[in-house]
DNA sequence: TAGATTTACTACACGGCGTTCAATATCGAC
DNA sequence: GTCGATATTGAACGCCGTGTAGTAAATCTA
C-alpha cells in the first residue's frame, strides 16, 4: 500500500498542524495570549473554524500543544546558553541560564505568560500541567546546576528531606542523570527555580517596570547572590 | 436641597456598586477569572448587563476596581501580619509578611492571579498598572523591612543604584518614610520582593504543586535564607 | 404641587467567540 | 472509474462585551 501515499497524506497534515500553530504563535505575538481565537487562525488560512477541528480536539488542546512547544523552545535555549559555559565554571552556567531565560521572557512575553500564567481566556490545563515533559526537563537542569554546586552548597543548606517529598517522576530522573545526589539538593534546585522566576514573572507583569528603570541590573545582581548562595563564584 | 435626598441617591449607588464587585469576586472564586462576565453579574442581580455601565464605565474598569480592592486587601494582611511581630524582630517581620502573602494567595488563589498574572480575557490595565496605589504600598513594605535589616544587609549587598534609577512617586515615598536610606536598600526591595513572589507565583500556577510535596518547606527554607542573606536571624 | 431634568434600567441589535453537526467536496486506494 | 476515508463547509446554538434608543422612576426647580 505504498509508503509514499501514507506519509504524503500524513506530510500534508503535519504541514496544516504547523501552519495552524505557527499562526497561533503570531497571533498572539501580535494581539496577546486572547487573540488566539479558532475563527481568527481560520480567518488566516482562508479556512472555516470548525475545520481545526480535524486537527485539535478543542481550543484548549490546541493551547496544550502550544504551551509544550514553547516550552521546549525555552528550555532548549536555557541549556544551550548553560553550555556555552564551561563545566569548570558552575557559577558561570547557573546566571547564563537564568539570564536566558528572562532574554528569552523579555523576547517572548506573550510566551512566558502562556507557559507560567493563564493561558489565555477559559483554558483550564489537562492533567498532570500542560507541559509535564518539559517542566521536567527545566527541573532536571536546574537540578543538574544545584548538583554541581552541591559539594559547596551542601554545608550552606540544612533541612532534611526525602525522596518521597517528591514526584516519583522527578526522583527517577535526578537518581538515574546524578547518581549519589540527595534529596535536599532537589529541594534546593526549585528554591532555585523559585528566585530566577520571581524577577522575571514581576518583570514580564509590569510590577517592575514602573518602578526601576533597570531591571536586568536588579537580575544581575540577585542572580550573583543566589550563585554565592551556593558557595560558587558569580562570573566577572 | 436636603442632605439627605443626594446621600440616599449616593448611597443607593454605593450599596450596587458594592453588590456589583461583591458578585464579580464570588463569581471569580467560583469559576476562575474568566467567570466575571457583565452579563452573569446581571443575571445574579435580576438586572440586564447594560446596566451594569451606569456603576463602571466598561468591563475593563470593573476588573481594575477588583484588582485595586483584592491588591489592598493584600496588602493589608501582610502589613497586619508583619505588625504582630515585634519591631525587636526584624527578621521574623520579614518571614511573617512572606508567609502572609503566600497563606493569602493560596486561600485566594484567583485574586492572585488577578494581580499578579493576566487577570481575565481580553484585558488590559490602563496606564501606570490597575492598582499603581497598592502596588506602592507593597513596595514601601518591603522596603520597610528592608531598611530595618540595613545595618546589617548593606556590608552584604554591593552594587551602585542612584534615584534616578527608581520611580519618582517611590523615592519620594522612601525618603519621606526612611530619611537617609540610600536608593541601594531600594534596589534590594525589589529583589526580595521577586524573591518572595517566584515561589509563589510558581506554586499557584501549578508548576511546583506536582513536583514537590510540601510547598510550604521549602517556601519557609527560602524565606529562611533569605533573612539570613539580609544580615538577621530567621525566627525559631 | 406641577413641570423639568437627571438617573437607572430594559429591550434589542451587532459582531465575536467555541463548539457541534449534517452535508459536501476532495483525493488516495483499489 | 468507483469506493471510501478524510477534509472542509455552512449554518446553527448559546455564550460574551458593547452600544443605542426608549421608558419609568426618582430628584430638583419654581
Amino acid at each position: 500500500m505504498g509508503e509514499q501515499t501514507i506519509s504524503r497524506r500524513a506530510r500534508l497534515r503535519a504541514e496544516t498542524t504547523r501552519e495552524i500553530k505557527e499562526i497561533a504563535l503570531r497571533l498572539m505575538a501580535a494581539g496577546g495570549p486572547d487573540a488566539i481565537s479558532l475563527r481568527a487562525i481560520a480567518r488566516e488560512m482562508g479556512m472555516t473554524a470548525g475545520a481545526i477541528y480535524s486537527y485539535f480536539a478543542t481550543r484548549d488542546d490546541l493551547i496544550t500543544t502550544l504551551i509544550s512547544d514553547v516550552y521546549t523552545e525555552l528550555v532548549d535555549r536555557a541549556e544551550a546558553a548553560r553550555d556555552a559555559v564551561p563545566e569548570a565554571d558552575p557559577g558561570g552556567r547557573v546566571v547564563a541560564w537564568a539570564q536566558a531565560v528572562r532574554e528569552w521572557a523579555l523576547a517572548n512575553p506573550e510566551g512566558f505568560r502562556l507557559i507560567y500564567g493563564d493561558p489565555v481566556p477559559g483554558y483550564r490545563p489537562p492533567e498532570g500541567g500542560a507541559a509535564r515533559e518539559a517542566n521536567h526537563r527545566a527541573c532536571g537542569g536546574l537540578t543538574g546546576l544545584v548538583a554541581a554546586a552541591w559539594p559547596q552548597a551542601e554545608a550552606l543548606h540544612d533541612g532534611d528531606y526525602d525522596w518521597s517529598d517528591f514526584d516519583p517522576d522527578l526522583v527517577a530522573q535526578v537518581q538515574g542523570e546524578f547518581p549519589g545526589l540527595p534529596p535536599a539538593a532537589v529541594a534546593l534546585a526549585l528554591r532555585v527555580w523559585g528566585r530566577m522566576h520571581g524577577l522575571v514573572a514581576l518583570e514580564i507583569y509590569g510590577h517592575i517596570g514602573p518602578l526601576a528603570k533597570d531591571p536586568a541590573a536588579l537580575y544581575r545582581a540577585e542572580m550573583c547572590d543566589l550563585v554565592r548562595s551556593l558557595g560558587l563564584e558569580p562570573p566577572a
